[in-house]
DNA sequence: TTAGGGTTAG
């Protein structure tokens, strides 16, 4: 297929039933997978009738048709389309032109392909402030955070020059990152250079502020802001959700209708009732999903706010009206909201609906080692001992692979990252012989390792041992080690905190008088005096 | 004349 565009394109006589050809059956394909037959037609029309267009005017095509064909290749389904133009400007000498290099990143980006968008980058002879964030953005948006700094220093170095947008995007990796000392630095960075105040900018710091675990700052630039938008309101309202502050959630919801400048989205209600559930509100998000059924705040339910009831009634220990209403729903339940109901049965120690549940979850996501540790939980607290067994066979059938798990702690801007019995960090023995030494206090004062946490079919010492090397709990004994008495520890789980560890931080906080700030896949522990704000439901 | 970057959720 290749071979005919090149031979078409360089002859500059486009062919159509040759060119089409290849491409209908294409999007046909894609048009019947999606159900979308009319708008695949004129997104495929656009590109041929630009490419037409061009060529019947009797012109070559040139670095301007090249850079208007790849925006229309825009998009993970012009993806195929557009890496055909690609290798066709490879052999023209059009490759280096900036145009076309920046369409060409910008298409990759969007895509998601950030190495191919990151080469044709590396290749451009200049670059200026809007191709270097667009890769820089381009890395945050896929989570690729170290990678986002990293390159953002290293064009710094090289003279780069940055503005509001390029903080915007460095902002979102480092609020992946939870790097509070380098978000502060931008802040003040920003501050200094007396840049107006950006809607977009403040959106960023509201968001950077309250996943590293300051909601007081985040708060604090919210309303020192003479303009919002409704992500303003949605960034500031997902932090008071994350940190489990339910009743913020709802009062700054109220606000915001009361005054009525923007319109609330399909995420505001999002973050309103997922901070109902996180702050143990059930009866107000209950209350709020059903005003927005009414169509009230002119927003659709979709399958995420679904979820969100979903939530709210499993963490109220309803459980079976949780699975009635699954059934009920307009969509189709997704893995998401059979993990939540799982979780709701390892709370609330429903093993008849759990069992049901984690075999549905496990045929839908068999590769997810998450849902087969909390299914375990379960059998494990119900003394299942056999299902126990059942499940790490399975596991090893599928040959499921745990995501590893990654912990770390930030300190005078150097994140110190730990992954599970990790050996690579510079002060391992001691950080080592710290979480030993803590095991045996708490144990004093009543932690029991809680075994069924792992999945490994080894004895009760090996257990205790693996647990022992779970990564928060290694940062946790490096943050008591590396830092004065009473300072907050603040940590942070690239996936979802197990229950043990859960316990362990406790122990933390309260024999060690320190706060500790945890933040999981899902949301932030806020642990002072042996107490979390999750109230044991996460 | 003609290109391109951004913030919230998942």
């Amino acid at each position: 297929m290749d071979g005919h565009d090149y031979g078409i394109l360089s002859e500059g006589n486009l062919s159509t039933s040759i060119w089409y050809l290849p491409c209908c059956i294409n999007f046909l394909l894609m048009c019947a997978r999606f159900g979308m037959f009319i708008l695949c037609m004129h997104t495929i029309a656009g590109e041929v009738i630009d490419w037409n267009t061009s060529i019947s005017r009797g012109t070559e095509p040139n670095e301007f048709t090249f850079a208007t064909v790849l925006t229309s290749c825009i998009g993970p389904n012009g993806i195929n389309l557009g890496r055909q133009v690609h290798s066709f400007i490879i052999k023209t000498s059009f490759e280096s032109h900036v145009y076309v290099g920046s369409s060409l990143l910008d298409m990759y980006a969007k895509a998601g392909r950030i190495h191919e968008a990151r080469g044709v980058f590396e290749c451009l002879p200049e670059r200026d402030v809007v191709l270097c964030t667009a890769i820089i953005s381009g890395y945050a948006q896929l989570g690729l955070d170290e990678e986002a700094l990293a390159l953002f220093r290293r064009l710094q170095m090289e003279g780069m020059s940055s503005n509001y947008v390029t903080y915007a995007s460095l902002l979102t990796a480092l609020s992946g990152l939870a790097a509070l000392d380098h978000g502060k630095q931008v802040h003040n960075h920003v501050i200094r250079s007396q840049l107006p105040s950006y809607v977009v900018l403040q959106n960023s710091l509201i968001d950077m502020y309250s996943k590293c675990g300051s909601l007081t700052y985040s708060r604090r630039i919210f309303d020192s802001m003479p303009e919002r938008t409704v992500i303003s309101w949605n960034a500031v309202l997902v932090a008071y959700s994350k940190h489990g502050k339910g009743n913020e959630v709802v009062e700054l919801f109220e606000l915001m209708r009361e005054e009525n400048e923007v319109q609330p989205d399909n995420i505001t209600i999002l973050a309103v009732l997922s901070g109902c559930s996180h702050g143990g509100l059930e009866e107000k998000g209950l209350e709020i999903f059903y005003e927005m059924e009414t169509g009230r705040f002119g927003v659709e339910p979709e399958i995420e706010h679904y979820g969100c009831v979903v939530d709210l009634l499993g963490r109220a220990g309803r459980v079976s009206e949780a699975l009635d209403f699954t059934k009920k729903m307009p969509f189709e339940p997704t893995a998401a909201i059979w993990g939540s109901l799982l979780g709701a049965c390892r709370v609330h120690l429903n093993v008849e609906i759990g069992d049901s549940v984690g075999r549905r979850l496990l045929e839908l996501e068999p590769d997810n080692a998450g849902n087969y540790v909390i299914l375990s939980n379960l059998y494990a607290y119900a003394g299942r001992w056999e299902a126990v067994r059942a499940l790490r066979e399975l596991m090893k059938e599928k040959a499921v692979i745990k995501e590893p798990g990654r912990s770390w702690i930030e300190l005078d801007q150097i994140l110190h990252t730990f992954h599970a019995s990790d050996r690579s960090h510079p002060r391992r023995e001691e950080v080592s012989a710290k979480v030993m030494e803590l095991s045996v206090e708490f144990k004093e004062a009543g932690y029991v390792p809680d075994l069924s946490c792992v999945l490994y079919d080894v004895d009760e010492e090996q257990k205790e041992k693996i647990l022992l090397g779970h990564s928060e709990k290694l940062a946790l004994a490096f943050g008591l080690i590396a830092t004065p008495k009473g300072v907050p520890l603040r940590v942070i789980k690239n996936l979802r905190i197990c229950v043990d560890c859960h316990n362990f931080a406790k122990f933390v906080s309260k024999l060690k008088g320190r706060e500790v700030s945890l933040r999981d896949k899902n949301r932030f522990h806020q642990i002072v005096g042996g107490i979390c704000s999750c109230g044991e439901y996460w």
